[in-house]
DNA sequence: ATGGTAGGTATCCTA
């Protein structure tokens, strides 16, 4: 059987429902991951996921800030909401589909404006987040097991994943330490990352475009912080992925487009 | 070099 799997950072599903029903009927994905939900549990719009034909839900949010969801065609199982001590909350989800595939759904922070983790308590919360998966996957012995790790990372690791490489070194999601933490999470499981498998660099591919730009498609100063990672067990598996530009440019859009994955899972 | 917009919420925080 094909397996889709999408993830997309929606800042708010309240608001952005009518995109939703846009995204379920374009892509029709079984499974959709979804970062800032910005919505708690007991107000979650479980009728619309419902209706898009989402049975299988698993949602983690609180008032305003951060929230994840997974929302799935396909059973889930051994669902769980880590809080890694409270440095992932309401920003991790994972569980079980397809008989040994394991999920992640992450948000990390975006770490706010100054790049040092001495002065800003949010871009060390970043880089302490990271770290901590980093020691969480890599001190696991089940190297064959079946992952994926998807979300909004806030971080383009690479040159060709900015607009400029250059000007964005001192910006944070673009810094040499958060990309150099960015790796070591790539390394500790030996992650493939699904969008450069089929589009390598130097092809510039960006994920989010600032609210603050007059005309982002015609100044094009993207970043490609959203990604779907692979374990090398799932590598055979591995058919397509893709990039949904043109929902930036939906009506009154999110400032993160859709990434997919495809897979052929076999019975 | 600067400031620009958006969402949720409550008069400001985060992105």
């Amino acid at each position: 059987m094909k397996l889709r799997i999408v993830t997309w950072n929606i800042n708010s599903i309240r608001l952005r429902a009518p995109l939703l029903a846009r995204l379920a009927e374009l892509w029709a994905p079984d499974v959709l991951c979804l970062q800032e939900t910005k919505v708690e549990d007991s107000r979650f719009p479980h009728a619309l996921a419902e209706s898009l034909g989402y049975r299988h839900r698993l949602v983690h949010g609180g008032k305003a800030y951060n929230g994840v969801a997974i929302l799935s065609r396909l059973p889930l199982a051994e669902c769980e909401r880590l809080s890694f001590g409270g440095l992932a909350d309401h920003r991790h989800l994972s569980c079980r589909l397809c008989g040994d595939i394991e999920l992640h759904n992450l948000y990390v922070p975006a770490g706010g404006d100054l790049p040092d983790p001495e002065q800003n308590p949010k871009f060390r919360h970043k880089l302490e987040l990271l770290d901590t998966f980093t020691a969480y996957f890599a001190a696991r012995e089940d190297v064959d097991a079946r992952l994926l790790l998807v979300g909004d990372l806030n971080i383009a690791p690479l040159a060709a994943d900015v607009w400029n490489h250059r000007a964005l070194l001192k910006v944070v999601s673009h810094t040499p330490v958060e990309v150099e933490r960015l790796m070591r999470l790539m390394q500790a499981f030996r992650f493939w990352d699904t969008v450069r498998l089929r589009r390598p660099p130097p092809e510039r591919l960006y994920t989010w475009w600032s609210y603050r730009a007059r005309d982002w498609a015609r100044s094009d100063r993207g970043r490609r912080l959203d990604h779907i990672w692979i374990a090398p067990a799932l590598l055979p598996a591995f058919k397509d992925s893709g990039i949904l530009r043109e929902a930036r440019g939906w009506p009154r859009p999110s400032d993160h487009v859709p990434v997919l994955a495809e897979f052929e899972i076999g019975d």
